[in-house]
RNA sequence: GGCCAGGUAGCUCAGUUGGUAGAGCAGCGGACUGAAAAUCCGCGUGUCGGCGGUUCGAUUCCGCCCCUGGCCA
């Protein structure tokens, strides 16, 4: 586990040179295909060598989730694992890894037809009007969320609306619980967040250089995009996007895609800072992947 | 050396017709169950370049000085 830019990829090719591994991502990006060059994306050769599990399984019009990953990732660490081999989870996208470890509730899954109507609802009165209407269905689900949530209002709607019964309630019950493995849990975290910052516009200005606007041109000419759908909120898509859309110019664009790159990598990092039972990794140690091997090949013995 | 434009938060800047100042970005803290690279909430005292003058009161007006950029010699 580790926040962008942190070096995951290599770390990851370097234990799989040691240990009988197969790399499993747990990236909410990296699972879009033709969405290479903004996600990090390992480039041809290395996925031909390596063997890399859960990259490129959807259209960027369509949308993932926490709990597909899960029901993905348990099928192909039982298929791994099945080859006498170990799957290497390797990612920056917590809450994959959270739902992997713990578990969700048993909850309806999302229902596009539902969300439109509730997002139409929201166009015309407004999400405070539906967080109103959230009390009255369910109060505790609407005090726990502010009025502004849009996200979450619509979600709570959902299930409620689908099940007839109060959030809570379907949260209480849980069915997928725990896994069958034992997880090594490792973190890659910068002991120097301006390095990492800098590592992270260097790797802005290599992706812009790759072509990275080209890319979402490209998109947008093959598949039917809009600025709401997840693959276009993306790091680096949105604010290409955007690019695209209304011209602005290439400073801002720089500017604003290093912006939100920092922005995630701190949110990775709150996460990764608060995950119980990890142990850390300075990033920008020069024998990251030896030390990391070492403590991997203790934990294995 | 002369003229012009600037010097305000870590950065880019706004502003105060004179009552000691606020945006964006960065930074910090928090929430989080099928969109999570998502969604949302909270946190702003800084010699307003320096020294004088005018004034009840100056970051704001005036003078000088220092620094930066441009133009002219």
């Amino acid at each position: 586990m580790g926040p962008t830019a942190s070096g995951k990829t290599a770390v990851s090719l370097g234990l799989t040179l040691r240990f009988p591994l197969e790399i499993v991502s747990v990236d909410s990006a990296q699972v879009f295909r033709d969405m290479d060059i903004g996600t990090a994306k390992p480039d041809r050769a290395t996925l031909d060598k390596y063997p890399h599990h859960l990259i490129d399984l959807i259209s960027p019009e369509e949308s993932y989730s926490a709990a597909r990953f899960r029901a993905d990732a348990l099928r192909v660490m039982a298929e791994i694992t099945a080859r006498g081999r170990i799957p290497l989870l390797a990612g920056g996208t917590m809450l994959y890894f959270k739902a992997l470890r713990e578990g969700l509730s048993d909850l309806p899954q999302a229902d596009a037809g539902l969300r439109r109507q509730i997002d139409a609802e929201a166009q015309q009165r407004g999400w405070p009007a539906l967080h109103a209407e959230l009390a009255a269905l369910d109060p505790a689900a609407a005090a726990r969320l502010k009025p502004t949530d849009a996200q979450r209002i619509q979600r709570a709607l959902e299930v409620v609306r689908l099940t007839g019964a109060p959030l809570a309630e379907s949260l209480a019950r849980k069915t997928d619980i725990g896994t069958p493995y034992r997880f090594i849990q490792l973190a890659l975290i910068p002991s120097n967040r301006a390095v990492l910052h800098e590592r992270i516009a260097q790797r802005f200005d290599a992706m812009l250089a790759a072509g990275l606007v080209d890319e979402v041109r490209a998109l947008s000419h093959t598949y039917r995009l809009d600025a709401a759908l997840p693959s276009m909120r993306c790091v680096g898509y949105r604010q290409a996007w955007e690019f695209l859309e209304d011209g602005c110019d290439l400073a801002a664009l720089r500017e604003k895609g290093i912006a939100a790159t920092r922005q995630l990598a701190k949110r990775q990092l709150t996460w990764l800072r608060s995950w119980p039972e990890v142990t850390a990794f300075d990033c920008l140690a020069a024998d990251l992947v030896a030390q990391v091997t070492h403590t991997v090949e203790h934990a294995l013995a």
